[in-house]
DNA sequence: TTGTACGCGTTATCAG
DNA sequence: CTGATAACGCGTACAA
């Protein structure tokens, strides 16, 4: 089946090529009449344009979603499907397309955004995480890329008025969680975080520590558990943490999956939730309302988090006005049953 | 910042854009030290193919990934993320990109296909369900259009002979894994399923209808439970069912997802599992061990088959021999303590 | 081994 | 209102 181009159909339609263009393009100087004839011989010889030609004078209208993909985790957390949802619908409305881009180490991950983003494949790059002191912003900045990040930068980035970014307050939802807890009468609260070079990761960190300072409680370092790649590991050190502080009353986890695995050792420790030990969680996955019992936790708009990345992308690579360099989504603290 | 094209290369290292081009392309008839020159002043200028002219004579190299969006729930299921991961894994190794394909409406979708094929954004896709006489795929085939589906056709299916699939079997793992609820002594055991238009569905049912026939257990159409979009409609539907009908011992979720509902009526109930009502789930989803108690499953090898979806896809668009054109992929009974 | 020149399918400019 | 024609950046016959 022969590539039926523009020139075919000017051919059918007894126009010139410019006209055939014209009337895609929609300028409206085309008269009624021919731009039906050229209209029907379109349909007639099922001509759609060539999205490549397009492009080399225009661009792919294309962004790039950048998935953390160390190791083999990233795409497993719900929260990534939400964001995809809330990118996606905004995308298509703006006659966008997604290209996903999952690299598994650090350098290839520059390098091929690098390259995504000089070919011209995608006009610009929504990052689903943000790292700390991360190589990669320098490197966007540098060569003036489109780009946006989930999450924030440091507070005092240099960089921080020249990049654009929609998050939450993590460091204050996380207060605000730990001190239900605190006010609850916990005294002995853990910590389950992930990996420290991750921005909201520490922000998790800090706001818990700030809960406990504020309400004239130690912080006391080993009640800590990083979350490891070995699931089950993970379960374990939990277990292990409370044989080791039996005065654990109750913990946070930095993610509902992650409370989850605590909910695992508690259980397997034959201790109850909420008696024994309370657990709160974060960022409302549907999860959340399926476990035993709910869960509370600290609901994200994680839809509308990347409906908000997709826009303002948009927008940046359009050099639209955008009026909040860093967007701060409202949250709310969900309480059911696990406090 | 001016673009870098070929010619500045060419300029640079004082030779022609051909022999730019030639060493860029790896034809090896350029002398080592011509094509070092070349390499430094690519690196120097930073140089990067435009992807959008490379396309206008070959292609962007980009598959389509599509997601069935009808409503909302397309992205919410792990199942998906996991299929993602191992298009992704082979993907990258062929030098390919992922598009990400998600419509509202039927036909949108397949105007939306038939354009990204046809305006050559993609190569070919890759269609994560199978819906019952889906005429897409007559649209696809007529089209010559690459193409590769996650699922099945109908056995009877005109085209079997014309399309590729990657499959498990879902009636025999269906038609085992309610033997097994059966040989544990259940006689009335329910079946919670989703729309009969997909036909991984019509196989789940089918395999639990010919579990039940040929151990001489009556077939009831008032134990099916069919899941709607509202989820607390459907954990209501549940119970209803389990009021309706106290004899139900044992409950067949066609998806781990589902299954969670289950558990959630359940307990709802005030009943137990396994002692009150047993449960089985299907794809053996992360969740599956997270749910208490731990929910009994059939493994599915998610990963291996987005592995297989996308090795073969890529093979169709390079026309290189197929061995199976519908692959099945082999799975395992998970038995946990829901039964 | 290297360079010239053309074509890929569009869009935009400019002249009519 | 319409049609030639020149880009866009790259790959490749063909010629040298």
């Amino acid at each position: 089946m022969k590539k039926i181009g523009i020139k075919d159909v000017a051919k059918e339609a007894n126009v010139s090529i410019s006209t055939v263009s014209r009337v895609f393009r929609k300028y409206g100087n085309v008269p009624k009449d021919t731009e039906n004839s050229v209209l029907e011989a379109a349909k007639k010889l099922q001509y759609t344009p060539n999205i490549a030609a397009q492009a080399l004078r225009g661009s792919l209208n294309n962004i790039g979603i950048v998935f953390t993909r160390l190791a083999e985790d990233a795409f497993i957390n719900p929260f990534y499907s939400e964001v995809l949802r809330g990118i996606s619908t905004i995308i298509k409305k703006e006659n966008h397309y997604m290209q996903i881009i999952a690299c598994d180490t650090l350098e290839e991950e520059k390098a091929e955004i690098r390259t995504l983003l000089a070919s011209g494949r995608v006009d610009g790059i929504i990052l689903l995480y943000s790292r700390c002191m991360d190589p990669l912003i320098y490197d966007l900045v540098k060569n003036e890329s489109n780009f946006i990040i989930s999450g924030r930068v440091e507070s005092d980035h240099l960089l921080k008025d020249k990049i654009y970014t929609v998050n939450t307050d993590s460091i204050k939802d996380t207060y605000d969680a730990v001190s239900v807890l605190i006010n609850k009468g916990h005294k002995k609260i853990a910590l389950i975080n992930e990996e420290s070079n991750y921005i909201v990761n520490l922000d998790r960190m800090n706001g818990y520590k700030q809960a406990l300072i504020s309400n004239g409680i130690e912080f006391d370092e080993d009640l800590i558990i990083i979350k490891t790649k070995n699931n089950r590991e993970t379960v374990n050190n939990i277990k292990n943490k409370l044989k080791k502080h039996p005065e654990i009353s109750a913990i946070f986890a930095k993610d509902d999956l992650i409370a989850a695995y605590a909910y695992e050792a508690i259980k397997e420790m034959g201790l109850n939730i909420p008696q024994d030990i309370a657990v709160m969680g974060h960022n409302d996955l549907y999860l959340a309302s399926l476990l035993e019992p709910k869960l509370s936790t600290v609901r994200v708009p994680i839809f509308e988090l990347g409906c908000k990345l997709a826009e303002n992308l948009i927008k940046i690579i359009n050099k639209e006005e955008i009026d909040e360099r860093h967007v701060v989504l409202p949250t709310e603290l969900i309480i059911r049953e696990s406090i």
